[in-house]
DNA sequence: CGACAATACGGCAGTCGCTGTCATTTGTCA
DNA sequence: TGACAAATGACAGCGACTGCCGTATTGTCG
């Protein structure tokens, strides 16, 4: 799983191109945070972030699609499904998630949730950020819908399936959410947890 | 609850202006969604939009406010809300979504559903839509989750509820996804409410 | 009926996100 | 070192969206 923000050191090996480009690329999401975070994202304009990365506006565009793509950093959807689908197909639903929760987070350093932190409050302040994050969780929940479908040997479009996987991906959002509304004060890992497990409190009868 | 389309006769005792103002607003709706539907929301320019419903692109901007909001339509969220709020408070959380779902759902006509089906298919087509509507039902999940706090008597952000409230209102999106793209076949309410129950069914345990 | 105000509209210029194109610079590798 | 490829910057252009202003249409009041 690839941290939100680049703590890999390049490979030394890497040609001075490819070194380059790492650091022009670290130079524009740095600046992007910091501008956003200081005068908000949509008063940030792609030339601002150029300027203090001290490149053109065009390169930017080399290095992101769109300017929500700096912000949004890499997305981590895709390999937690991979890691739910690694898990023996008979293991309870619930049980696979807080299991690959509990995995995935541990590889997280203290920095790295510093940047995470960092991200999660540009993006839950600004609404058009939040669109795309919940986008990508209704891929998420669609994809891994289908693939719990299939565990039960159900059509891939079962209703079921995709309601339940949908509402474990809400959850861990909503949490991620809550953690971030409390400044990450309190354990990601626990607030997760006590996400999902609130899932199976509520609807328990 | 206002439905997706103007159904309600405008008050024949309306002004000229108004009448007028009405109509265009009609005309731009009408002409819009026709495109999309033709030529794809991404594809269709304020321009054609303007020009099939005989005004300025800048009256565009008079009436809606974004390209978006003229293929969204009405919000029916916080009308939903309204509904739930005002059940008995002691009433359980799914028996109160799924009395407001048919209550709501038995005032719209055929041809509401029509409309109804039709700007889902737009909106569920194109990515940014699909993102905007997402971000209504979370803006929906939080304030609901509040709401069912507040009848807990725990604090507004609590946790546990706002991930109740937000599963509800998940499952109902995958409902309305699920209805879309088996082109209405099936009975929206018969679907809606089989994406309530198997919420109770999933986390049973 | 005739002013006068309110409202709706169209046109124009301008900003910002984003893209295609092309010439120039810079690293790479034989 | 010289040929080749990658990276960059500059420029023009499109589409969404806004502010401004002049004009036309409509409602209102004497």
């Amino acid at each position: 799983m690839r941290p939100p923000v680049d703590v890999l050191p390049p490979a030394a090996t890497a040609s001075l191109r490819q070194r380059k480009r790492e650091r022009t690329r670290a130079a524009l999401i740095a600046a992007a945070l910091e501008l956003f975070e200081r005068q908000g994202f949509e008063a940030t304009t792609i030339d601002d972030i150029a300027a203090a990365a001290d490149v053109s506006p065009r390169t930017y565009f080399r290095y992101f699609a769109t300017k929500e793509e700096v912000a949004l950093g890499d997305d981590l959807g895709p390999q937690l499904i991979g890691l739910i689908a690694a898990r023996p197909a008979e293991e309870p639903m619930l049980d696979s998630v807080r299991r690959v929760i509990d995995d995935a987070l541990s590889l997280l350093s203290g920095e790295d949730k510093d940047a995470l932190l960092a991200r999660l409050r540009i993006v839950y302040r600004t609404p058009s950020l939040r669109a795309r994050r919940w986008e990508f969780q209704l891929e998420m929940g669609r994809i891994s819908g289908t693939l719990l479908a299939q565990r039960r040997g159900l059509e891939p479009d079962d209703l079921g399936s995709r309601v339940t996987a949908s509402a474990v991906f809400t959850a861990i959002e909503v949490a991620m959410d809550h953690w971030q509304q409390h400044d990450g004060r309190e354990d990601l890992a626990a607030v997760l947890q006590a996400a999902i497990a609130h899932l199976g409190h509520a609807f328990g009868g």
